[in-house]
RNA sequence: GUGGCCGUAGUUCAACGGUAGAGCCCCAGAUUGUGAUUCUGGUUGUUGCGGGUUCGAGUCCCGUCGGUCACCCCA
């Protein structure tokens, strides 16, 4: 029993979770490559007021924050946008615009840990800064679709919910409640659809709004509205339209969107959204710089990692990977020690041309190291005995066996392993 | 921050308040140069941690840490 225990709400990556970690990133980064992003990196601590201006102080609460040595004080990243919108601010001139970006890695919350949420967590973001322009938008929910299709998903599994917060504030000055009531208006609505209507309402008449106006000038609010039809054109065109579901509710929490927001919903297991994002023109200013026009979202591994197993057809291209990521090329069987040195040689030789191949360390009867082939999942095992310089080379799906000189090894595999192989195992 | 449930071998789980066990895994042998199956034998524990009640605690009580689920929140 180990003495020791993680620290609540991080996870340890055992091997077979690491492989499916480097699949959900490997998906990540394939896609937004395909889009013609580029990649890029911030640090994991940033100094706490990074968050403070851009959510306010009672961000603090949910931020994993420390003081360093000398006093200041820091937090680990609850996110990228801050620290993004800080790099885009001191370069703004540097990079020609629209700047493309995405970036992989580790947040942190300090939450309490529950289905779907952990305390670390990776992130895939997708940002595009410089171009204020609907397209920008769209060109990022179709990434985001893509990123769902390439997982295995279908039109089935999950959906777009899209909404624009310029279609709230609209609807507030028209009645004329003051910009001030923005952020608990917002939120009222964000909660609507989990909290009964009387409750909805009271919180509403507290603002001086009625419930029957919201739901009149939400079902106004359709597909239809002009404020979507850029959106609609641009990804119909695509043909991706189909998986966007306008929904008025959608609000994404906290007040810095400007305009578009959307997320990617989970249509089978009731599970949080995956990934949320949308359009923050504000956002740059704020931190101090000039204002730049940004959009972007954001998708976890957590809820993510869930959906997947639950999945079937994504579950299927996991495993796929993850036999590829640990299957070996070539095993090495020493069946005679005196020839060990030459085994040696070759695992050697063929590493070097780019063989995976593994063997034994140490003296084992032959068909224990034949098992141990087999189960390290090994293309071919090659028998080293006295016979040597000629081996016998077996290929295990098959349960073939062939005899060779030991030089022309390499040449033999590499040639193999080009070809798919003939049993179940995936080579 | 709040609450429910849970924590026993590598793992999945048993054990009325009374000697801590089983399946699987792992290791060895049957089988000294070929993967399966089978059989035989074997290793494995501060019962998460710390207190308390008791003649006696894995079991009951308190605390704490972790897991899980929900609330809060969700960038």
């Amino acid at each position: 029993m180990a003495t020791f225990q993680t620290v609540k709400g991080f996870r340890d990556f055992y091997p077979e979770d690491c492989v499916l970690r480097n699949y959900i990133f490997d998906v990540w980064r394939r896609v937004a490559r395909r889009y013609a992003l580029s990649e890029y990196e911030a640090p994991i601590v940033e100094f706490t007021d990074l968050y403070r201006k851009k959510s306010g102080d009672e961000i603090t609460g949910q931020l994993f924050c420390f003081e360093d040595k000398k006093g200041r004080e820091i937090s680990l990243r609850p996110e990228v946008t801050p620290s993004l919108a800080r790099m885009a601010t001191a370069r703004q001139r540097h990079y020609g615009k629209p700047m493309k970006w995405f970036q992989i890695g580790s947040c942190f919350r300090y939450e309490e840990p529950q289905k779907g949420r952990t305390r670390e967590f990776n992130q895939f973001n997708a940002d595009i800064i410089g171009d204020a322009a609907a397209s920008a938008d769209a060109e990022l929910i179709a990434l985001a679709i893509d990123v769902m299709l390439e997982f295995g998903m279908s039109k089935e599994d999950f959906v777009i919910r899209l909404s624009d917060r310029r279609l709230w504030t609209h609807f507030l000055e028209e009645i004329h409640i003051g910009v001030e009531k923005t952020p608990a208006f917002l939120q009222i609505i964000d909660r609507m659809e989990k909290v009964p209507e009387s409750v909805t309402a009271d919180k509403l008449q507290a603002l001086g709004i009625t419930l029957d106006q919201v739901k009149a000038f939400m079902s106004s609010a359709s597909e239809s509205h002009p404020v979507f039809a850029p959106l609609q054109e641009n990804l119909s065109a695509r043909g991706l339209w189909t998986y966007v579901k306008v929904d008025p509710g959608i609000v994404r929490g906290l007040a810095y969107y400007t305009g578009t927001v959307f997320e990617v919903f989970d249509l089978k297991h009731g599970l949080r959204a995956v990934a949320g994002g949308g359009r923050y023109d504000n956002l740059c200013g704020l931190l101090g710089g000039n204002d730049l026009p940004c959009t972007g979202f954001a998708m976890g591994d957590v809820v993510l990692g869930e959906m997947l197993k639950q999945t079937p057809h994504a579950q299927m291209a996991i495993t796929d990977f993850m036999l590829k990521s640990f299957a070996l090329d070539a095993y090495i069987i020493v069946a005679d020690e005196s020839v060990r040195h030459h085994a040696l040689a070759s695992v050697q030789a063929l590493r070097s041309a780019g063989v995976r191949t593994d063997y034994g360390f140490n003296p084992q009867k032959v068909g224990k190291q034949f098992q141990a082939a087999e189960d390290k999942k090994a293309r071919y095992a090659v028998l080293f005995g006295s016979e040597y310089p000629q081996v016998e080379v077996k290929d295990l799906t098959a349960r073939t066996q062939k005899p060779m000189k030991a030089d022309e090894l390499s040449g033999f595999i590499l040639e193999q392993i080009q070809r798919p192989a003939l049993g179940p195992l995936i080579a």
